[in-house]
DNA sequence: GCGCATCTTGAGAGCGTTCTCAAGACTTGT
DNA sequence: ACAAGTCTTGAGAACGCTCTCAAGATGCGC
């Protein structure tokens, strides 16, 4: 009785509403020269059919595919997703990304991809044959490797890479770490601390080196000193257990520090618990990412907050509107905010009782 | 100079291996009856020539699509994202569906649908119709939408319900929800617990049935009583902090809470601070999800991992399993564990200070 | 060694869309 | 009112693949 109910197709439509399958596809895609009459009599009959374009077919025709790609590092993905789970990148760029590509009609999918592997290539090269997408999203790690950049500037396809500020194709967006950076500063600054650190991430992701010039140029502004303030991590916790007892180590009178991700942020709480400083009261901390862990711990931290779905909406947005326009774009920054919680208070004015 | 790199496409590799473009096809799909030789010639050439199938072209010519679309709740992530941010089944999702997805050669996509809207079956019908996938996986809540099974039903396009036990089309698939109450239950009255109370989600989740069902036996098992200590929450932090007070106000002599969610555990943490009870010496805490935060609480929370990424896998295999099998499956159920962490503990044996 | 079944291969159509190009219907200027 | 446009519409090819069906090659039993 109830038959299979058969796809609608255009041709359906052009039947419905007694034109030409052309003509349909004209209106499907607001093409310029169609009698608004004609326009209204196909609108209805695709309204009526429940008429949807098939995203393959649209594909097929040469035209555009509709899809773009977003490149995530599968590695660390995986690894803190089973050890530490400390991230949430993947559902911000899936929700910055997916909202924003569907209001324009596209979709976006996720590709996992191992830097670290040799095959990055043939992986990547794999993927973009069988999808063959309209724009690529690069983020960290991978924006700045070049084997994947001039794979895609060779297949021309437009692509957007988040986390980098360098020269050549593709489109540059930043997080505005330096400015971010900047801001926690002149923050901690301004509640009046002097000695304030900065764990940093590992110098081959540039935000870490766009941190660091943040801070130090806040603190110069100041008139502030850096030195004995920087230590270096790798975004997880060991390595911020280690950055905090190595800085507090060097200066009994530290009262204050930035970490550059949440995970090292909790690092420092921890090691600051376990030499009896009181957060905020004897150390203020500032952490970057603000995923959710931080506003359930003791106390909430204060964090920068990277706008991740933001620019990866942008970026989508940017892949859109250019379709295959020149490259040479300046650089867009998408500003980070400050969310302040209760990790962060002004320093005690009598600490000389702890120097 | 350089030219654009053409797209390989199956009559060049036909052509390269001196066969037709047919044979070139069987071998891809892995055909039954290829001569060896022939075989080896072909894939041969595809090596040389870096081959993938077009997935839009493979679409289009009638046979599969090789997509799997996953389904989820937009308003309940895009909140969560926005105000709570206390979720990652995203991440998970993706994770073990990607993942398990590109080992049988598919693409896994992403939909938020909002349950609650009344465009769900236009929303929905329209994704469908350009993308057609090959199955769908569905999430709580949308695993018992009428609206979304039937439709799905009605097009004949498999899919697996998580988070739902229910007969009818679709392969049902559960997290073990009834055990892991159980479980967690038989462990707290293991270390001399006699009041154990239970904070469930809301009822129109089935797995809140499962749950309060697998912690009723339990204490039946043990011979321990359950008046008066059950709450219902909504899986947010604000409705665990009702939930707990509540119960610790009815219940002076309560030990032991189970939350349904990290959230709700989350708010009864802080009940137990805010009423100087220490957890676990006082008050011994369990949550569901293990979502990242609970690593990283004081104390670290002990938890049942709840399966998501497992599940979503085995859901996966499945629909590429059974591509237009029968229905009427039993229900698979992925178990969840128990990771102990430090909020839980024997239960004081000289309580009697406290009552 | 012949007829029949089976294995292997290829030719051609078709999937749903957009592209190119041409034809007909209207304008407009003179 | 006529030529030269400009709008509007449609016909047909093309995209890359798999399907169906038929033809040739090979094997088997007697």
């Amino acid at each position: 009785m109830a038959r299979v109910r058969k796809t609608v197709t255009i041709r359906d439509v052009a039947e419905d509403a007694g034109v030409s399958l052309q003509t349909v596809s004209r209106v499907v895609n607001g093409g310029p020269n169609v009698r608004p009459q004609v326009r209204d009599k196909v609108r209805a009959s695709i309204e009526k059919l429940g008429y949807v374009p098939s995203l393959a077919a649209q594909r097929m025709s040469g035209s555009r595919s509709y899809i773009i790609l977003a490149i995530n590092d599968r590695e660390r993905t995986l690894e803190d997703w089973r050890e530490r789970r400390g991230t949430d990148w993947v559902d911000q760029m899936l929700l910055g990304g997916i909202l924003t590509c569907s209001q324009h009609g596209y979709r976006m999918m996720v590709e996992l991809v191992d830097t670290h592997s040799d095959h990055v290539e043939r992986e990547l090269g794999a993927a973009l044959s069988a999808l063959q997408p309209d724009g690529v999203i690069l983020t960290p790690p991978h924006s700045e490797n070049r084997l994947i950049t001039d794979l895609l500037a060779e297949r021309r396809i437009p692509f957007a890479r988040i986390g980098s500020d360098a020269p050549g194709p593709g489109i540059p967006l930043t997080m505005g770490d330096s400015g971010a950076a900047h801001l926690a500063t002149t923050h901690l600054a301004g509640l009046g601390h002097t000695r304030i650190a900065m764990i940093a991430g590992p110098s081959q992701y540039s935000l870490s080196g766009w941190r660091i010039e943040g801070w130090k140029r806040a603190l110069a502004e100041a008139g502030l000193p850096y030195e004995g303030l920087l230590e270096v991590g790798d975004f997880g916790y060991e390595s911020g257990t280690r950055a905090a007892r190595a800085l507090l180590d060097r200066n009994p009178d530290l009262t204050a520090i930035i970490a550059s991700s949440d995970q090292m942020a909790l690092a420092a709480l921890e090691v600051a618990r376990e030499r009896g400083l009181d957060v905020p009261r004897d150390l203020s901390l500032i952490s970057f990412d603000n995923t959710p862990i931080v506003r359930f711990t003791q106390p909430p931290l204060t964090a920068i907050d990277q706008p991740i779905a933001e620019t990866v909406s942008r970026a989508v947005e940017q892949l859109i509107a250019r379709e295959s326009k020149g490259e040479g774009d300046s650089v867009i920054e998408v500003a980070a905010a400050l969310v302040e919680r209760a990790s962060t208070a002004p320093a005690r004015v009598l600490a000389a009782d702890r120097v």
